[in-house]
RNA sequence: GGGCGGUUAGCUCAGUUGGUUAGAGCACCUGCUUUACACGCAGGGGGCCGACAGUUCGAGUCUGUCACCGCCCACCA
């Protein structure tokens, strides 16, 4: 045994069973078993990440429907690998070079994919130690890598294939460029953050003469690279002025005034400069109308030539300095005020979001999404808690290309070249000189979208893929619905013709204790690592399942105590059995001949069906407390005290926890192996049959539940008449309606001595019970009449709040008349329940 | 602006198809060195279930309105 009495220290028994249920080859999945499979593919964690919380929810509910499922028989596979997160492990690289004084320009690019390589090397086991620190049984012999070669000839091979089909296109768009990382960023990876501007109002003189037109902006940099001013076709102040135009201020270009439908009539003044370069809904405007696009920002985030001589090379934030009192000096002002909206800003740099017209390759959506739509919509993909199928289909009805290009070194380069005019799309360099390879790499998403069926050997026809495709479930945060798993249900069914899992159960977020996001740069964040440190990871894994909820929790680390105290009852409860003889591993089963071993074997098959069907409906928070008041109350608080009491017999005790470790192996396998193993079981609970189910004993349990109740209302009338709990009292047991109380248990448990009718000395003291009474003989002298008193004027009112609301419900004509007849009898019922109560109360009074 | 989720004990959360007496853990109070466990055992206090209105014999549960919190989508310059 390990650790001091009563206590167990994960610290020291944990990383024992890592390696033995490694080295047991359990993991490893066997495509040819023949056996019916089940599989999960992990959300691949960035390569060089480390573990935070959201990782230890997310695997611990994937880690228990595979061990369940493992135990139960099947060939299970638990896809297991890291993603290269092109953007974020780029950062970081360039963060350690840049501290070191280095520049990715300045070292080109092979140098400086070397330097990420490196990097990947010296990182890139972590994440994979830690999630074996917690115990999650990954297939670890197959790890993926989605830069692996073999991973990468699939990227290219998708990426041919959409091209060749044409849904694959390069084009000029409007894209969200980001100038702190210098690409363009998909929309879902920006965010929205207040800001105060000022809108100013520049009057743009008509060109003939006749009067000025007023714009309201928030951006005057960008009036540099205007071709219209647009108003509401139906506005009719504007109206003779529409086919007219104006002098751009400033740069003294000739521009139409147009009239589209975009424009707000009661917004601003209602006329709208358009910028067809930098504003994603001017863009649109100017293709309407055929304007061009005069680009004054360029990509590095600075004003281009295309701004003027003045301009170039500032900021636009410079720049717009200079142009209001350039337009202040011209009088063409006229109006500024501050105006708060929202604009979006770079998750991945933190920098404001310049909307630019950049030429990219994209994926036109529409032909891939028909079928992943129809897919959740027939129930192929099954979204669990079913809201999120909505979301789904929400964002998939209205699915946009897909900005797929991203100006990065480290991913997934483009099999794109260039000559001159050409393009050429292949796996392989086209022949002939002159050709120049696309220096962009994919977006992360393109790779994460294959990944389950790339990580299984795809485009190759293997046995994995054939044994563990498609998956089951797949476990994710709801806030990757769109970047990964939509992409999953469509590149899965496009290139296996079969959706790549059947469900997608969507896990609640952690946040801070105080209701923030959990983030390290918020400093909110919690390490997992620290957590395991203190109450070990079967504490960690039980306290993340009962945070896991439909919606947002707050982190409470008692939860992760209270799994802590799991473990140490789990521990101290097999100390008990295993010091009375009780052993696991039994070939048939013990019969249970005792009232507590009949009781207790029925507890535990209600308790596995309980557990199975909670755990079809992915409810991980009622599985962990399920096993918890298991454990607690019905094992150790009554069935263990049964024991002690011989009321139960050590052999089916052994029997009955093993049944218990099984069920709590998927949730606590560290403390359930070394309970098993203590109490003598060969092999690994690992691999052991899941726990067994009998029959439901329904006299056993009616007569625990009457012993239950005796012995509760024996200890509150200690308690109350302040009677030490060792003094043994003597008691009658009275019963009515044919109840057998078993005697010999309540004795034990309530600690006191039966009597017979009429034969004892002193008082009698009457405490009522459900279905009879216990009465209590005490000499006179020992009796406190004050606490005698209170308890039982304190009983008389609680009875009395009773009977008077049955008497009002039944007093009440229309509830007599309209509510079903067996409730109108219950509460009659109980009405004569408790007069009979009353009246013995005050008897005693 | 649209959509979704939430608002239940001091804290973190459960509450099945509406049934009148709303649960758990932690925290709190009172006992207890009961021979597995003080990371424990026993007993106990604590809630006008966000507000208002409605449906119903009966509403935490159903309907509507409102308030506040969170998230997603769209992004009126």
């Amino acid at each position: 045994m390990t650790g001091a009495p009563g206590r167990f220290s994960p610290d020291e028994v944990e990383p024992r069973w890592i390696e033995a249920w490694e080295r047991s080859g359990a993991l490893r999945a066997d495509p040819n078993s023949g056996r019916e499979t089940y599989t999960i593919a992990i959300p691949p964690p960035n390569v060089t990440g480390s573990l935070h919380l959201g990782h230890a929810l997310n695997n611990t509910i994937q880690d228990v429907l595979i061990r369940y499922h493992r135990m139960a028989g099947k060939e299970v596979m638990w896809i297991c690998g890291t993603d290269h997160a092109g953007i974020a492990t780029q950062a970081q690289v360039e963060k350690k070079l840049a501290a070191e004084g280095q520049d990715r320009r300045e070292m080109g690019r092979d140098a400086f994919l070397d330097e990420v390589w490196a990097w990947k090397d010296l990182h890139g086991s972590n994440i994979l130690g830690q999630l074996r620190r917690m115990g999650f049984t990954l297939d670890y012999s197959r790890e993926r890598f989605t830069m692996d070669a073999p991973y990468a000839a699939a990227v290219v091979r998708v990426f041919v294939d959409l091209y060749e089909k044409g849904h694959i296109y390069r084009d000029n768009y409007m894209v969200n460029w980001d100038p702190g990382l210098g690409s363009a960023i998909s929309d879902l990876e920006d965010e929205e953050r207040e800001v105060t501007d000022t809108m100013v109002s520049i009057a743009y003189p008509l060109t003939d003469g006749s009067g000025e037109l007023v714009v309201a902006t928030v951006r005057p940099e960008t009036m540099l690279g205007d071709t219209a001013v647009a108003v509401n076709p139906n506005d009719e102040r504007y109206a003779a002025l529409v086919g007219k135009t104006c002098t751009l201020p400033l740069v003294g270009r000739e521009i139409p005034i147009i009239a589209d439908e975009y424009v707000e009539l009661d917004f601003g003044t209602g006329a709208l400069k358009v910028t067809p370069a930098h504003d994603p809904n001017d863009f649109e405007i100017g293709r309407r109308h055929d304007l061009p696009v005069i680009g004054v920002i360029g990509e590095d985030g600075l004003m281009t030539a295309e701004a003027g001589e003045a301009y170039v090379g500032l900021t636009p934030d410079q720049c717009k300095k200079r142009v209001l009192a350039d337009l202040r000096e011209l009088s063409l002002v006229r109006d500024e005020k501050d105006y708060l909206h929202t604009v979006p800003f770079s998750q991945r740099s933190g920098v404001r979001v310049e909307p630019l017209i950049s030429l990219q390759w994209f994926c036109d959506m529409t032909a891939l999404a028909a079928p992943a739509i129809a897919a959740v919509e027939n129930g192929d993909v099954k979204f669990t808690p079913p809201h999120w199928g909505g979301v789904y289909l929400r964002w998939m009805n209205e699915i946009r290309p897909w900005c797929v290009s991203r100006q990065l070194w480290w991913g997934h380069q483009l099999p794109v070249w260039y000559r001159g005019e050409e393009i050429y799309v292949g796996s392989e360099a086209p022949a002939g000189d002159g050709w120049e390879r696309d220096p962009d790499v994919l977006d992360t998403w393109f790779s994460s979208a294959l990944w389950p069926f790339a990580t299984l050997g795809w485009p190759e026809k293997t046995a994995e893929l054939k044994a563990f495709y498609p998956t089951q479930t797949l476990s994710t945060a709801r806030d990757i619905i769109f970047l990964w798993v939509a992409r999953m249900v469509m590149m899965g069914i496009e290139y296996m013709g079969e959706v790549p899992f059947s469900d997608v159960y969507i896990h609640s977020v952690i946040q801070a204790p105080d209701g923030r996001r959990m983030s390290k740069s918020l400093g909110t964040g919690i390490d997992p690592l620290e957590l395991i440190a203190e109450h070990g990871a079967d504490g960690l894994r039980f306290g993340m399942l009962l945070m896991s909820s439909q919606q947002d929790v707050r982190f409470s680390p008692e939860k992760v105590k209270q799994g802590r105290q799991l473990v140490t009852k789990l521990w101290n409860a097999t100390r008990l059995v295993a010091g009375r003889g009780g052993k696991v591993g039994a070939a048939t089963a013990p019969t249970p001949a005792t009232l507590g071993d009949r009781w207790m074997a029925s507890r535990v098959t209600e308790a596995v069906a309980e557990c199975d069907a909670l755990l079809a409906r992915f409810e991980f928070s009622k599985l962990a407390d399920a096993l918890y008041h298991l454990v607690f109350d019905d094992f150790c608080d009554w069935y263990l005290e049964l024991l002690k009491a011989d009321e139960a017999t050590p052999e089916v005790a052994g029997d009955l926890l093993e049944q218990i470790l099984a069920l709590a192996h998927p949730v606590m396998p560290f403390i359930t192996e070394e309970c098993w193993s203590v109490l003598g079981g060969e092999g690994l609970l690992l691999t052991h049959p899941p726990a067994r189910a009998g029959a439901i004993d329904a006299d056993a349990a009616a007569q625990v539940v009457a012993v239950q109740e005796a012995v509760v209302a024996m200890r509150a009338f200690r308690t109350d008449l302040g009677i030490p709990p060792r003094e043994r009292l003597a008691v009658r047991v009275v019963t009515e309606n044919d109840v057998k109380l078993p005697t010999a248990a309540l004795g034990s448990l309530a600690g006191v001595d039966l009597v017979e009718a009429g034969g004892s000395d002193g008082e009698l003291r009457v405490i009522p019970i459900s279905f009879g009474r216990l009465e209590v003989f005490r000499a006179a002298e020992e009796i406190d009449v004050e606490a005698e008193r209170a308890r039982i004027t304190r009983e008389i009112g609680r009875v009395e709040d009773e009977l008077k609301r049955s008497e009002g419900m039944l007093a009440n004509e229309k509830f007599v008349g309209r509510a079903p007849a067996e409730l109108v009898a219950a509460e009659r019922e109980k009405i004569a329940r408790f007069a009979a109560e009353l009246a013995a109360l005050k008897e005693q009074l």
